[in-house]
RNA sequence: CGGGGCGUGGCGCAGCUUGGUAGCGCGCUUGCUUUGGGAGCAAGAAGUCGCAGGUUCAAAUCCUGUCGCCCCGACCA
């Protein structure tokens, strides 16, 4: 491959645009790889589609050797497919929808579960074809919310999606294994740096899940790490580590007079000042009121939650925690419907006779004592025990995570982190199989219901997030499996320079390298040096005002090493930076 | 959907308070000079000032409405 500055389509900026915020979405734009069209929405220029296929080749290749098999959906499909497990009502707004001339409804896919289900259903009926692991690499389409940092997060963008279908769960855990060790060498190979992260299954229901998540300031997943023992989880996956239970004796529950204590600091500064029990907000156990509703149903419930005074209520990891079911805040008027709950002191020792679900933190332990409401206006009550003076329905993960919580697995301090999600694996178990009735003849003549992972990989995101790992000021600096070429030849002067470039160019593409050559007459070197930088492939080679003593200039982008070499040695020198 | 900001040549912006000739930088075209860090001089091309209505002798500027975009929060590869 060899691409000529000269004639390439191609335009850098020199300023950044004004939408963009975060550096891949300003780089990738200045440099000339994408430019937007709508939100979220996003063309591929010469160079940009190059690092997209080299991507997506990546992938594609980690996929067939762990024997995955591709295929193709299309993106624009009929209502009914999505009519059976009920998404076309569940996806909401998110879900892309039209009509053809006639009126029929149609939806452009923003995933296809059920269509790998359906495809699967009628081509293999017999235990004998199991398993089989099937992908695609498509253009998949969300009407997101809010589209955000250029193609970090779109509303079309290109995903590889598998899903593997085997006859048990030991087959379901080969294959999720399988997918987990392909992942693995994917990212490794784009030169990602992530973490292998517990993750929550979420809405698509299933079992065991884990993200790939890439480390980034602006990351909008939230995860926590462990330094110690290598534990890393989405936070809402994390699980808190509860102290043992206490079992020491503890003063009998008393009513206290808190007037105007609205807030945990009021009430921990009122409480120390007149009762003179030196508590923290720690030790106090505040109760929020959610309701539960049920999707695709009018049921709500009511759930009282108590956590730890010093904690907030984290709602993305309450919305995990209560999953399929959605919360919501419990307003004023639910507060009338429910005289028993007074709202700023509720304590627990009431729920159970109201009839109330009560879910604690698990650091409200048995044998525990808090500082509560006392479902009074202006009292709360001391030395509330749990097990004692009333009993949780059972522990639930709502609070807040926060760096320095320790580790569930080895009791280490936790670091807290943002990253974007670029891989997700999950088994899935039957839910999509027992919506599509997906049964194998098993031996005996009896049908076997097929159980399924579906695995996920953001390609034109990881495009994304390799630029937003790795660039420094002056550009991109692309690592050279993605790269849109290994080598940058920059011919700059007014002699032979040029041609001579051009002539080292077409030498190393003959020798298997991609090259892109700077050949554009009369364009000055600050300019060539400027697009070089901005451009970002691993390799430059100069050949400038050096050329009359026979010498050429050697730089690595990345680290910005550069050489003094023979001219003569151009070539090889060059071969070997790129086979190093 | 809640909150904030912005719509002016291809890109980045000023002008709007106090109505009166549409301006700057980059980029683009032509010529000459320049060639190791986004060159210089000269001459050019290119704008329904988001849209609609209103006020006015006169609207980018004032008023009303409307559309769009970006950012921050609830959703996700």
């Amino acid at each position: 491959m060899l691409l000529r500055m000269s004639t390439l389509f191609l335009r850098t900026l020199r300023e950044d645009p004004a939408d963009a915020e975060v550096p891949s979405h300003k780089l990738l734009v200045r440099a000339g790889y994408i430019r937007r069209v709508a939100p979220g929405i996003y063309s591929w220029l010469p160079l940009g589609k190059i690092v997209l296929e080299n991507v997506t080749r990546v992938v594609r290749e980690e996929m067939d050797r762990m024997g995955a098999q591709e295929v193709l959906f299309p993106a624009l499909l009929p209502r009914d497919y999505y009519e059976a497990t009920g998404r076309w009502t569940e996806y909401g707004d998110t879900l892309f929808r039209l009509k053809d001339r006639k009126g029929s409804d149609y939806l452009l896919g923003p995933t296809h579960e059920e269509m790998f289900t359906d495809m699967v259903k009628g081509e293999y009926s017999s235990y004998k074809d199991y398993p089989v692991t099937l992908y695609q690499i498509q253009t998949k389409y969300r009407d997101e919310a809010r589209p955000r940092a250029g193609i970090l997060r779109g509303r079309e963008f290109v995903m590889k999606d598998s899903y593997s279908f085997d006859l048990d769960d030991d087959g379901l855990k080969h294959s999720y294994e399988q997918h987990r060790e392909a992942y693995i060498r994917i990212f490794d190979r784009l030169g990602i740096d992530y973490r292998i992260c517990f993750a929550m299954s979420g809405a698509m229901g299933g079992s065991a899940s884990e993200e790939f998540l890439a480390p980034c300031p602006t990351g909008e997943d939230t995860f926590v790490a462990c330094h110690n023992c290598g534990y890393a989880a989405n936070a809402e996956a994390v699980t808190t580590s509860a102290p043992p239970a206490v079992t020491a004796e503890q003063p009998a529950l008393e009513v206290l007079d808190t007037p105007d204590t609205p807030t945990i600091e009021s009430l921990v500064d009122h409480v120390n000042e007149h009762f003179g029990l030196g508590i923290t907000p720690a030790d106090t156990l505040k109760n929020i009121v959610v309701k539960v509703r049920t999707p695709g149903s009018d049921k709500v419930e009511t759930l009282v939650i108590g956590v730890p005074g010093d904690r907030e209520v984290d709602f993305k990891r309450l919305e995990a925690a209560v999953a399929p079911g959605i919360p919501e805040i419990f307003e004023a008027e639910d507060f009338a419907r429910h005289p028993g709950l007074v709202r700023g002191y509720i304590g627990p020792q009431v729920l159970a006779s109201l009839g109330i679900t009560y879910l604690v933190d698990p650091r409200v332990v048995t044998g525990s004592a808090w500082v509560t409401g006392a479902n009074e206006p202006g009292k709360h009550a001391a030395h509330v025990v749990a097990g004692r003076d009333f009993q949780p329905d059972g522990t639930i993960e709502a609070a807040e995570i926060r760096a320095g919580d320790l580790c569930p697995r080895c009791a280490h301090p936790l670091s807290i982190d943002r990253g974007i999600e670029i891989g997700h694996i999950f088994q899935l178990g039957r839910k999509y199989a027992d919506a599509a009735g997906l049964d194998a003849l098993g031996p005996d003549g009896k049908p076997i219901r097929v159980t399924m992972g579906s695995y996920g990989v953001g390609v034109s995101r990881a495009v994304a997030v390799v630029a937003e790992q790795r660039h420094d000021a002056l550009g991109l600096t692309w690592p050279r499996e993605i790269a849109p070429a290994d080598v940058h030849i920059v011919g700059t002067g007014k002699e032979n320079q040029i041609e001579v470039a051009t002539q080292i160019a077409e030498e190393l593409e003959s020798r298997g390298l991609r090259v892109l050559v700077d050949d554009r007459p009369g364009v000055s070197p600050g300019v060539k040096f400027k697009d070089s930088e901005l451009l970002g492939l691993p390799t430059v080679l100069i050949i400038g005002r050096g050329l009359a003593q026979g010498v050429a200039e050697l730089r690595d982008r990345a680290t910005g090493t550069k050489e003094e070499i023979p001219l003569a040695e151009a070539v090889d020198r060059v071969l070997a930076a790129c086979q190093a």
